[in-house]
DNA sequence: GCCAACGTTGGC
DNA sequence: GCCAACGTTGGC
């Protein structure tokens, strides 16, 4: 039987790179880098598959906020950014024979029409157990529930007025 | 294996 | 730019 289908949050900072980057990259699709946290790689390695959705949230942003949806398609493979010395995520202890970071390639789904904020967010009584909304997390891949996600995509599509 | 020091994240 | 919270490092 097929796994059910997952859903994730994932966390780029805007000025680095935006769902707009993401738009205008080729085939919209883009490899997600940088993840140097044992936690959220592990998110990565064993969990995330192929078709999981992905809220795009931009962290650092003004203001902070789930910019839109993308879709997984390829799983975790090594991020080569990591032997890379002139990266920001270099890291001058990973062997190239076992390499500890990963990364997963997303596909943009959806620009949100407007982007819920942090602000907007914890004033959802139906989101109030989110990892993202805990105080002092700092995780930058996560899972969200079915249900969470569907609510912020909601928000996302934004009422008619 | 403890834990202090340090570095990073990310909201504000 | 500040700083709280957290993860990592390294001396012991």
């Amino acid at each position: 039987m097929a796994r059910a289908k997952q859903y994730w949050l994932m966390k780029s900072e805007a000025e680095c790179f935006s769902i707009h980057d993401l738009a205008k990259a080729p085939k919209q699709t883009t490899y997600w880098d940088g993840v140097r946290n044992y936690q959220a790689r592990n998110f990565m390695r064993d969990q995330m598959k192929i078709g999981d959705e992905v809220l795009f949230y931009h962290s650092n942003a003004e203001p902070s906020a789930v910019a839109g949806t993308s879709v997984i398609v390829a799983e975790a493979y090594p991020d080569h950014t990591q032997f890379i010395k002139t990266e920001q995520h270099y890291d001058p202890k990973a062997k190239p024979d076992n390499p500890p970071w990963l990364m997963v390639d997303i596909k943009l789904q959806a620009i949100f029409a407007e982007p819920v904020g942090l602000d907007v967010l914890r004033t959802i009584p139906a989101l109030k157990d989110m990892e993202l909304l805990r105080r002092g997390s700092r995780l930058s891949v996560m899972p969200v529930t079915k249900a969470e996600y569907d609510t912020i995509v909601k928000l996302g599509q934004g009422k008619k007025r």
